[in-house]
DNA sequence: CATGAATGAGTATTCATTCAT
DNA sequence: CATGAATGAATACTCATTCAT
């Protein structure tokens, strides 16, 4: 039971939402800061406190350790991610594979679109610190939702073939992970997100209709 | 008594490289050892040293520190990878695209089938450790490999497209490195290498036929 | 108001101030009586800790290095010296000449009178430590000291000879320094300061007297 | 019993003179070397040994270690001052006080000025070294050749005046020392010995005439 | 809830020294 | 006699974490 998460259950503290929100953020946005400046090995908690305007204390207050901070942001992005994608599926239920790839290509690409430079860091600070765990815990997720893309459009040529779609949505979910975030990463804050676009189609759309029959 | 200097009566001493050559090896063999037991961030130096059966101090008259001796880990085994894609790509030039990029994958899973540990190991480490820099650069390296793939095969639409043969060279080279080192992390050594090479075989054979009018 | 442990007698906690005060002299006074003890060599940072009665960490709150502390050490001693002699000098502004070096030779040995294990720690350490520009550093000061004695009296034959004044002065530190050193590391601890008074006397005034034309 | 000095004695050793003294040489001017460049905390004997152009195990077979090869250059510098002097006194035995006086100070500056820079070096590495036992030893010495200076010429008082004499050859000492060794540590290798020499005659031949009665 | 002085466990790293050749 | 690879004892130093205020 750690003090860090306790805040949302804990009857004893009236959090003043606000100031805690407050705290909280400009922690992990400091935290952000630092790790595209210098790093997440680099990175100390003190410097993390300083940086936002807290005292050392108060980190303790919010996060368990770097780790745990580290986490945090990347969990609070994927599920944004995720959800956005979910409902760019959502709102393309019933249309062609093809409509439907495209509609989650623009939503991904929009969701980076606004901060191409905290992406980056997210890619970043996710290659450094996922376990083999919670690398495949999150690929899943993802690759839940492109099952959920597949499944979407009425394509499939017979049931049953569960595996199948599994693995097509595995493909395509490792396609566009890896095209978007080595773009991110490899290009230091200004990604060409028209090439990456074009990619992306040309990828997925390839990709797809090879696999016509089956999926 | 030193297990060092043990080597009771037999080869008392080989010649300075060889033996040279063995203590950076038994160093570089303990540190991909521990590295799949218990990950980078757990390891200790005198671990290293000791599991490799060398002093302390051998460690460092070979490496500067654990990251130098992760480096080299890292490069050497992306140098063979790389050498082993052009030499594939080297005896099937001439040959039809689809056939040569088969020959990529084929070459590359033979690559990964001797030790699919230590390849699980190196992906997860390359991902932990590669600063942006470091990252990009073993990415274009490899880019420039499939670039030689791509003109191996005399298909190439227009000359003057080179723009359009690196992109495709990255998409390639995206595709190709997400699904192996996925499939290399997420299994635990136990990657299922047919299912692997049918998904790379779908994944490039359909990206670059439906390209194909562009390369 | 916490009144409860207060508890009357005990003065739980001084002012930030004043503990800071506390802990770093303590450090320093451990240092000094380690450096009697053993020498500065052979002197831990673990070993000053705990004769301090800190934690290890608290060492590296206050300075940066051994040798940082020493420095600090030297410093603080030599400006005291310094200062107790200007005083003197200005106590004795407008008397003769002889006066004011005798209030001089007086006033430093009245200082190491009182602590004379520690002086012999201070001049042992300062030959070990000091760098060349640090000594001359150091030198310099207490030169400029003495100039002030040979302007304080109002003896001074033709003006304009600033730079035999300077020369004189460095003469006479250089004297007495040389003494007050000396018989404190030579000594162990009991330095005849009868002695050593005499000494001075006799070559300060001996050598003054024989350069009065000058200065 | 160190196999360093054990050379001179050492029967098993057909020494082949010339090669012993050069290498030994050649790490004692190393040493001097880079005690200039960097002080004798910062040396290494790895680099003293690269710097002679000698192996590292080479080092220990003429010195236990860098202190004493300290000792032995710190030796063999005094003593040749120290014989210096001693030779200066001898040939004006019977003169008078003043000119013995000046006698040895001309014989200390002609050894200085041949090698100011190392000299300076010298200095720098006595301060540095000497324990309070090592110093003392050192002093005595030069002590004893001022009693010499003294008695040479017959201008003592009365007799059984020894211990007069022993505290007036300890000033004496206490102020050549200090200008002297001031000198050349305060003015990297370019001393004023012209000054030096006037500061020294005006405060031994100052103090002295003062001190007429006693000695 | 916020703070930051105090703490010390945990490691990296250096460098003198040895000894087989 | 010369060499330098191998060694590990000895320490410095960092930095997460606690807790009294």
């Amino acid at each position: 039971m750690t003090a860090a998460r306790a805040s949302a259950a804990a009857p004893r503290r009236k959090p003043r939402q606000s100031r805690a929100r407050h705290t909280s953020q400009a922690l992990q946005e400091a935290f952000v800061r630092l790790l595209v400046e210098k790093g997440y090995a680099a990175i100390t908690i003190r410097e993390i406190a300083a940086v936002a305007g807290t005292g050392l204390g108060s980190f303790y207050e919010y996060f368990e350790n770097k780790e745990d901070l580290a986490r945090v942001c990347l969990h609070l992005r994927s599920k944004a991610l995720l959800l956005d994608m979910r409902a760019a599926v959502a709102a393309h239920a019933g249309r062609p594979l093809r409509e439907i790839v495209d509609a989650v290509i623009d939503a991904q690409l929009e969701v980076h679109r606004a901060q191409p430079l905290a992406w980056g860091a997210h890619y970043l600070l996710e290659r450094h610190l996922s376990s083999p765990e919670a690398y495949r815990k999150m690929y899943d997720r993802f690759v839940g939702e492109w099952v959920g893309v597949l499944e979407a459009a009425n394509e499939l040529a017979a049931d049953g073939q569960k595996k199948d779609v599994k693995e097509v949505a595995r493909v395509c979910q490792t396609i566009i992970y890896g095209l978007v975030a080595h773009t991110h990463i490899g290009t230091g804050g200004r990604p060409d997100l028209q090439a990456l676009s074009r990619q992306l189609r040309g990828a997925l759309h390839g990709y797809l209709a090879s696999t016509a029959g089956v999926a």
